[in-house]
DNA sequence: ACAGGCGGGACTTCCCGTTTAT
DNA sequence: ATAAACGGGAAGTCCCGCCTGT
């Protein structure tokens, strides 16, 4: 038997493992999509077998679940909350994650879109377990940019604010998603930039360095 | 023989077979995505034979294609480029789409979101065939928008626009992309008329009636 | 309309489209076997329409059958026929037609199999009206065979015939179609020759040119 | 749900659950041909899951590779190689088993061929990593027989041989699946007991009892 | 904790035969 | 006679969830 030798090399280790599952789980989706990734992909690319992935995830919905809990959600942190709370505005901050991702998209050729964009379309209709999860997300989001803009609006920083700083960090978390959906279908981040432009004129900010006029 | 009986009632009508199986398809993916659409479904819900439909459209990618190209592209025209060029200004007409939206949103209930924009994320990974024809759409899309805004501007009515038709238009078309996807997820309108607000003050409009102050 | 078009290219030639389709379909069943050939690769192949094969050979079998009794029954002939009348004496013809088979499989590099020991498998199993063609067609090949040796036996020079000119021409036969199926199976000619070597002694004629000793 | 009562008795058996699936799928292969032979058809005969199955052979390539490695290999050993071997000459083993084939062959009173033979030129076709195992099997087959001859001719008892035990072992080998062959068009066996007599002469046995003369 | 055999089903593809329509 | 639409079905593949065994 094969399975003696193998059990050998068989560790207790259920956080490494957990971590390992998300990560391939995470990655295939945003390559692939939720429904197109088998559980079996996982397996292989995780390099778990059917058994141990079962243990910790017993449906794939419970995949998904972990997915958008524990790594979209860091994902969204580290690049917009972290981003516009450390920008000496957030209009700046809002802007320059704009500017930023159009820059990295340039950079590595293929686009593979928003992280949480891609599967809210896809989660939404799968389970409604799976839609709320996708709607904190965007909450939570777009609640951090709201905080921000409100607070330079009291600062006297933020006039263009206009006592809607839910609505316009809703606005903002809106265009980024659409112009990101754009960007993955024409494989360019042309939108991105019109946004960006276009925010810069909305909030008052200078046309940045790429921009005529 | 069963075959002959049923036969007997056989009737050639390619085009009408074909529209049929193009609704059904394009009600089907909205409703439950494309990868989730399975052909089976399509024919149980077009009533036709799984031969009819191989006849027609030999892969589902076919089918993808014909509905992008034959359906989703009539609605985008349907809803945005006859409202915008019937409406009195381009500023007008695209946030009357952003509201009467939202109106319909919540008179129905369920939001079950953007038909192109429920299929870009999916299809541009599927394929890049069909990541070029959703592109496409979103090309004639913008331009539409982008062409009436420029006559505006031209007719010294849109200044607004700042000699960035183009990217205003593809602010708009990403905005309501976005709009979508989170009201899919949130299951409200509420990012279509946070939305709507930031562009009449965007594009000097006065304030809708549904808006505080 | 592209119909109206299309139908001004439409000749009349029944016998013409019938060989066109035969031909194909023998070449088609000799390159990957009668069930993995199927009715629409005929129908590219011979560059005819469905309709119109249809209305030669209503069904797949009835195709086979006109394979069977108009084409590997000609193939037969030229080769093993024609070949064993011609030759001075049965025996060199036997031996000829596998030399001769033997040099042509080396040249044209790949091996695929004798006509109708290739159908001979397949038909027998797919229907009893299919077997018994390729059965008439088995014996009309051994019988031409057997005739040649009986002539020479009577004649005093085939005394190895012994008598039994059936048996021995039944035993070239199924040499023949062995070791074309050994010579498809391992892409070479080695077993044709050890055939025509092992022939050549049993039938008293002297050592080939290619044969040590 | 149906699936749990049912699953509860589950064995965890897969060596017996391979060995059913093979046996079933060899049967089904020398019944109706590779080509023809679903998987479902392999299902049924083996009482079997689909998902069983696929567990064990992903396609249906690799369950015929299991059957020509596993199966026909052991009925080549059993048929030809114990014969010969435990035959007092490798002659009278070979022509021992033509004629104990074509006596088996009138008993049952239909023929189905050479297990190798039918699979041979399906698979040769089929796939180039098929075709190697088929190619593997038939060497084994005349190594085995070419090793009797040359013991017997170095011990002085076989001077038919003449210094070609392996090209008479290969035409041996061809003379059998060919004439299986034709047996199987013919659903008789003079092919084989024709053979027989003329084997008996070549290698200067006496003539058998169903001979005359 | 982990390994993997297994159950049952449904996926897309595509075949072959036939009828309708020209 | 020819072309194309259509009917019904089954092909091979492979998925997800479970459960036995280490």
């Amino acid at each position: 038997m094969v399975r003696a030798e193998r059990a050998k090399f068989r560790k207790n280790d259920p956080a490494g493992m957990r971590k390992r599952v998300i990560d391939a789980a995470a990655c295939a989706f945003q390559a692939q999509g939720y429904g197109a990734t088998s559980m079996h992909d996982v397996v292989r690319a995780a390099a778990v077998t059917g058994g141990a992935l079962y243990h910790h995830f017993p449906t794939k919905k419970d995949l998904a679940l972990a997915v958008v809990a524990e790594r979209v959600s860091g994902e969204i942190a580290d690049t917009w909350i972290a981003a516009v709370d450390g920008a000496p505005s957030g209009a700046e901050g809002i802007v320059g994650v704009f500017e930023e991702t159009a820059d990295a998209l340039d950079r590595q050729g293929s686009v593979s879109g928003c992280p949480l964009g891609n599967l809210a379309l896809e989660l939404s209709l799968a389970d409604d377990g799976l839609r709320r999860a996708v709607e904190d997300e965007y909450r939570a989001w777009q609640d951090a940019i709201a905080a921000r803009l409100d607070r330079d609006e009291r600062a006297g920083r933020a006039d263009f604010v206009a006592g809607d700083a839910a609505g316009l960090a809703g606005t903002v978390v809106a265009m980024f998603t659409g112009a990101m959906s754009i960007a993955k279908a024409r494989q360019d981040a042309t939108a991105l930039r019109a946004c960006a432009r276009r925010l810069r004129r909305m909030m008052g900010l200078p046309a940045g360095s790429g921009d005529q006029g």
